[in-house]
DNA sequence: GTCTATAGGTGGATAGAC
DNA sequence: GTCTATCCACCTATAGAC
């Protein structure tokens, strides 16, 4: 087995200093992201991450394209489906996948405090990428007919804003006494469905 | 007038501390929320800031603490009404006032970069003061024959993900294409009522 | 590719003068 | 109540040895 076709060796230093700093920035917040303590925990000199990345802010940049990389590997399945109606369900399906499989990853993406980072290029584009697939799912029921004739835009909107809601509130703790994931997730299919329903009929 | 009448005298220091750090923690984030930074826009020296708070968390705990007065001032409005199912409606309308209105204070409370805080204690315990605010207003209506009997705790929770949801994105700038505040309420009214009707019918 | 050493900077908190 | 001065901890980033 070459290195070069190693994508994530237990020993790479430069994907392991990728997942602790991910850990530690939701573990510890943006206010106590440090490269120096990334080091440690990756077990090498702060120096040593110079030679992987560009400094604080390009590693927390990596972060976050990382993320979005398994973000996007969960939603392009919904496009597996055989019907609109299924791919639209099923972007809400992966969305939620995503975000109780990656939890780390969703939080990174999706709850970071605002302009807790400034720079992070995931934060303003990215997103809107993620959007556009949404609205593309919407419309596409709209045309045949599944859902009524409707201002896509808005429709995609509470959506996003529904969906992002549960699973952001479920990250969070908030919603402990729903009880597992498969009883949340139930009640968040449920709720969708039935919010989608109501907008569109 | 007496000083010990004056609640936020322009030139009171330690008032002026409190708005600089909320909107200092707001605008940099919690990476760049410093108690020097604070001391600075508010013109005094750092050491002048131990005067009024027991230091940096102290300061920020103090800036939860405000903020949460503020959005219960609005809460409690619902009350006002005269029906439960007015008192419900009432209740995310209030919500959404409080974020258009107070977007700084709701960025605080409700859009913290998850353990981006550790401390604050607004952040684990007064949200629940909250959560069992809207089910009161569900469990009210259920007993009115308002809403169909459900388990209100799964009620109140796809409410409040869905009404957060939206504000949050709206605040975050996400869903700037829906237009107007006006417009954006329209909307939010909308969404919330269908998704109650589809919950409880 | 990793290390140690170091330069240069920011921040939290305290002491003591006024 | 506010200031200046100060201490100490921690950080980013670089230089140069191995």
């Amino acid at each position: 087995m070459n290195s070069v076709h190693m994508v994530a060796d237990r020993n790479d230093t430069k994907a392991r200093l990728l997942t602790e700093a991910r850990d530690l920035y939701v573990e510890e917040g943006p206010a106590s992201f440090s490269l120096r303590e990334v080091a440690r925990r990756a077990g090498v000199s702060a120096a040593a991450v110079y030679r992987h990345y560009d400094g604080k802010e390009a590693l927390f940049e990596q972060v976050c394209l990382a993320g979005l990389q398994v973000f996007y590997g969960y939603l392009v399945r919904a496009l597996e489906e055989a019907t609109p109606h299924e791919r639209l369900v099923g972007s809400a399906t992966q969305y939620l996948r995503f975000g109780l499989e990656n939890p780390r990853d969703y939080r990174v993406l999706f709850m970071g405090a605002g302009p807790a980072h400034k720079h992070p290029p995931g934060k303003g584009k990215k997103p809107d990428a993620t959007f556009q697939f949404l609205i593309d799912r919407v419309q596409e029921c709209m045309n045949a007919g599944i859902l009524h004739e409707d201002d896509p835009h808005e429709v995609a909107t509470v959506i996003w804003a529904h969906v992002h809601g549960l699973v952001s509130l479920r990250l969070a703790g908030q919603l402990a006494h729903v009880g597992t994931d498969t009883q949340f997730a139930k009640l968040y299919h449920r709720s969708t469905e039935r919010l989608v329903e109501g907008l569109s009929g």
